[in-house]
DNA sequence: CTTGATGCAAAGGATTTGCACAAAT
DNA sequence: ATTTGTGCAAATCCTTTGCATCAAG
């Protein structure tokens, strides 16, 4: 664990900020969590066991994200983060049922592969800077996908 | 004009809603604009010459888009709709510069085609029905790019 | 003792909702 | 008449901000 806030620690000082109790708090969340939290996931998971403020996880998360510590997703207005540094899936895209709304990761090196190239072409054909990639899918995910199967099935037979 | 409501009219009618002078009005403010507008946008343009409620465009926005006659993207926690049906550009991209926070389209059928590619794959191999993409690109757009690097410059000679 | 960080409560902005009334079959 | 839509204002949800206080060099 302190081997890896030594890296945060730095980016931290570059930009005058501290990392006090409360923001080692929330990054801890973030690393123990291995997908994205929305704010009051975080906030509801801490506050249990300390003395932190809701304002404090909005402006540590802003900071962090501007730092590129973690990444912001927002799906239906509502933000989500996630660690991007010492993550284990650094690219990967989102995928929203909207039968279920539960939010899955998508984490296939073929297809981050494919995502770089189209970024490159992009990047060159454009002339602009790329830093971040946002993909939200949405669709049924297999479990809803089966569950509607059965159900069109059942209509059928009545 | 005329033709262009036949099937929205339809499918309005297959979930029982009316095609109303308010729903018409937006639907031209949609065919109008060509790109992606927020509600305000849309408000602040019909209401100069009709008589429309923030709350009408909100629900009729969202019945186009659960209709598939419209599509929604979210950032920064605000939501932008664009015609999808009729559109010439079905299919594209956003790109939002971090610099001067423009959201710029990216259109190019050869990333679609990609696109569509990755879709395809990402169907079969995670078992999973894929209705819509969503793609957010951030980054610095090209004119930000070439201020910057003058700035830079500048900042060198200095 | 100065600078930044925090917690709280209040304010803000975007969106939704309750309700009485209007429109259209 | 019955159903659906509308405008308005109030309510709601997520997020930001002002301010007094706290923590640390």
């Amino acid at each position: 664990m302190k081997d890896e806030f030594i890296l945060i620690q730095k980016l931290l000082d570059k930009h005058n900020c501290k990392l006090t109790s409360q923001k080692k708090i929330i990054l801890k969340a973030l690393i123990e969590s291995n997908t994205h939290q929305s704010i009051i996931e975080i906030y509801d998971r801490i506050k249990i066991y300390n003395k932190v403020g809701l304002a404090t996880v909005y402006r540590t998360l802003k900071i962090f994200t501007q730092l590129g510590i973690t990444k912001e997703i927002s799906i239906n207005g509502v933000s989500y983060y996630e660690l991007k540094i010492y993550s284990k899936k650094p690219l990967h895209i989102h995928f929203k049922c909207i039968h279920c709304n539960s939010i899955i990761d998508i984490d296939d090196s073929n297809i981050n592969l494919e995502f770089i190239k189209i970024n490159n072409y992009i990047e060159k054909t454009k002339n602009i800077d790329i830093n971040d990639m946002n993909i939200i899918l949405v669709g049924l995910c297999s479990k809803c996908r089966e569950d509607k199967k059965c159900q069109d099935q059942s209509s059928i037979e009545e």
